[in-house]
DNA sequence: CTACATCGTTAGTAGGACTAACGCAACAGG
DNA sequence: CCTGTTGCGTTAGTCCTACTAACGATGTAG
């Protein structure tokens, strides 16, 4: 409907090596795929109250046992000046808590708490649900592989971040 | 080094299911290698003097001829409130031209200039290479099914926005 | 004691995605 | 012909997230 518009001079691009480069573009599939994914997490986890965030810290306290907050800002991958505020709206929910370490008192020793190992139970569900719905049109052969491609590349570029002058 | 901290309560999870499923959600790996990816083109284009949205932009326009800001808009997938500026970089640069549609008076006509292609041209080049990095840990075949796959994801879950009441 | 690094915290920046509303032009129906 | 609806380009502004800067308090090394 939108009217005729082009037609006029069509794709006679001069070098005819690539086809369609926009669409192809790993950068830009990534960077598209990744906003829908994002959504679909952030839309699931506000339904029961949680941020992809809270996820994140519950299930790296379960998993590497407690910490300090510059520790479990290095296991997440959250800022330390982010930290802060999740904490507090973890607290808030009785699923952590913060003790000052006796032993170094510029640390805060962050502990999972009872509720905090159910809560991540109740995140765990939620989540599979959604990666399913994500990864929906690959087979279970393909998601594994499209994972390991994954972590082959993030591995990649976290230990290489940059020549750099 | 950063002092012993945990080893009072292990990965003792009671679910032994999952191992370590931070690092293996889909949708933190996919993040993550998504911000690393857009760090890298960013700085890469910057270098240049470019953003991304001039690439799609100017690859938008050579593939699929002339068009209106809205059309770009859906051909990119940049808003039309975000185009306006996007085009007025184009144009300071000479990349682009934007005349009115005398057909419909309230279109402007995107056309790209000789410029733009040279431009467009070494854009590609640029983007080759950051892509090059990016991707660098993949063998040719996998960097094909790795596009394969993103493509089969981003293509369902934009047709499949949302089942939504 | 001095110099420096690390901790938790507050504040603020920059960019991107997205919404709301405007004036204008086109179009479809009565 | 008016009338309401729709699409257009544009401006403004919101929300969120990654990220930086700096602070006071504390620890550590020389």
């Amino acid at each position: 409907m939108t009217s005729r518009a082009d037609a006029s001079d069509m794709p006679h691009d001069g070098e005819t090596k690539t086809p369609d480069r926009l669409r192809r573009r790993a950068s830009r599939l990534l960077s598209g795929l990744t906003a829908q994914s994002d959504r679909l997490v952030n839309e699931g986890l506000a339904e029961v109250d949680a941020r992809k965030w809270h996820y994140a810290v519950l299930a790296s306290l379960q998993e590497h046992g407690p910490g300090s907050q510059a520790t479990l800002s290095r296991r997440t991958g959250i800022y330390r000046s982010d930290m802060v505020g999740v904490l507090n709206e973890l607290a808030e929910r009785d699923l952590i808590e913060r003790t000052p370490d006796p032993d170094d008192r510029r640390r805060n020793v962050i502990t999972i708490t009872t509720r905090g190992r159910q809560r991540l139970r109740r995140l765990d569900q939620v989540l599979d649900d959604l990666h399913d719905e994500l990864l929906a049109p690959l087979a279970p052969a393909e998601r594994d592989q499209f994972v390991q491609l994954l972590t082959r590349l993030l591995d990649h570029h976290r230990h290489t971040p940059e020549p750099h002058g």
